[in-house]
DNA sequence: TCTGGGGTCCTAGGACCC
DNA sequence: TCTGGGGTCCTAGGACCC
């Protein structure tokens, strides 16, 4: 029989809130709120303290990427509109994001995990999955506790990230990466949780259906509408059943789930499917009345689009973009191209096409530029003509002239 | 007090080809 | 005149995640 995989994961506590308290040691154990795009900076006062906006008096239409643990006492969390959080903890100090700085910290801990165990995978800026596999001594015990290796072998990964950064991880080490994810949450902040196939039933099925990676608002919401709250109640599910109001392989998907189940690898290397731009605009914007500010936000989106291909070495064959109206219903557009470009005035023009299907008679308070189907042109030899576009602001100039945001519909 | 920005993956229909 | 499957590509939308 084969040895049972470990894989651990771990999850950054508070990760963009906690960069900040490092930065700003006199935050820590304060409600603290980053968000939001426009200067809220710090300002540094005559005697050498520092006064920090608050969200009184936010207006816009931020949300909450991070907030810290005093912050989310009052209710406050990820993803709320920062005029909502406002009203729920007014005294919190609103931070402006820095991912630069969140991105250096990103590095860091990677690289300290990666001095105790290689194999990982990366799940964005602060979270990777860790396969322990062939870690040595992973498989020990120690003493009477059968998991005594992987415990300390996890407990030397927290220790090496706290001493790289000075910030507190939670992991959790389990047989699958659908169960570590969970786990890595049941002790969080500064967490360890170990679990086997034998802990399922006490451990996992007590737990609501939303806390598996997969079942979001919707799923969560149409569980919860069948009568299906925990996972538990999930497991007990007839596959058939699921099937029959979920689709065959989603249901299939969720059965396994409810149980545990999951033989995904711990995937160390990918390549990017698609690259975006996109931005939502301070006030709602008309085709026809903010025709010219509307046209310079998409020529520099697009800019943006290129130089960020150019920059990371890949072409995309099909440009779309992306379109978020007034009353937030979203539309998309692509087009393929004959060959992927990186070239601004190629991905301008086709974004222009693109935008020529769509009726334009409604507000909009969103667009963005997007490249798919992305390839990396073969050396020395680029899809199309190289025109540093990236730093012309005005290369819209050279670029056909399109009848940018006119109402087309009906 | 309406809801950011960057992604991935899946589904489904139509075109087109064999 | 009607009837096929199967496969791939393209497009649009949606669910979900960090």
């Amino acid at each position: 029989m084969a040895a049972r995989r470990w894989i651990a994961h771990l999850d950054m506590d508070a990760f963009y809130a906690s960069v900040e308290l490092l930065r700003y040691p006199e935050l820590v154990g304060q409600p603290v709120v980053i968000g939001g795009g426009r200067r809220h900076q710090p300002e540094r006062l005559a005697d050498g303290t520092r006064r920090f906006a608050t969200l009184r008096h936010y207006t816009g239409r931020g949300v909450v990427t991070t907030a810290t643990y005093a912050a989310r006492d009052h209710g406050v969390h990820s993803g709320m509109g920062l005029m909502k959080a406002a009203a729920r903890c007014p005294d919190a100090v609103l931070l402006p994001v820095d991912f630069d700085e969140y991105r250096r910290y990103s590095r860091l801990f990677k690289a300290a995990v990666a001095e105790i165990a290689p194999v990982i995978e990366d799940r964005g800026i602060d979270e990777i999955y860790i396969d322990l596999g062939d870690v040595p001594g992973v498989h020990d015990a120690v003493g009477h506790d059968a998991c005594g290796g992987v415990r300390a072998i996890a407990q030397e990964i927290r220790n090496n990230v706290k001493c790289a950064t000075g910030l507190s991880c939670s992991i959790g080490v389990t047989p699958n990466k659908l169960l570590a994810k969970i786990a890595s949450e049941l002790d969080k902040p500064d967490g360890l949780t170990i679990l086997t196939e034998a802990d399922i039933a006490q451990r996992l099925w007590p737990l609501p259906v939303r806390r598996i990676n997969g079942i979001g608002p919707k799923a969560g919401a149409k569980l919860q509408a069948l009568g299906i709250a925990t996972i538990g109640e999930l497991a007990a599910c007839a596959p058939d059943w699921l099937a029959a109001h979920f689709g065959r392989a989603y249901g299939r998907w969720l059965h396994d789930a409810a149980h545990g189940r999951d033989e995904r690898p711990v995937v160390t290397h990918s390549e990017p499917v698609s690259m975006s731009r996109e931005t939502t605009f301070e006030r709602d914007l008309h085709a026809v009345r903010d025709r010219a500010e509307l046209t310079r936000i998409f020529t520099r989106l697009a800019e943006q689009l290129a130089a960020d291909l150019q920059r990371k070495g890949y072409a995309g064959r099909t440009i779309g973009i992306k379109l978020r109206f007034d009353d937030f219903r979203t539309v998309t557009r692509d087009l393929t191209l004959a060959a992927p470009t990186a070239d601004f005035a190629a991905i301008r023009q086709a974004a222009g096409l693109c935008l020529k299907r769509v009726d334009l008679s409604r507000r909009l308070r969103l667009l963005g530029v997007r490249a798919g189907s992305l390839v990396r042109p073969a050396s020395g030899s680029p899809a199309a003509p190289a025109m540093p576009s990236g730093a012309h602001p005005d290369a819209a100039a050279s670029a056909p002239e399109l009848p940018l945001f006119e109402p087309a519909g009906p």
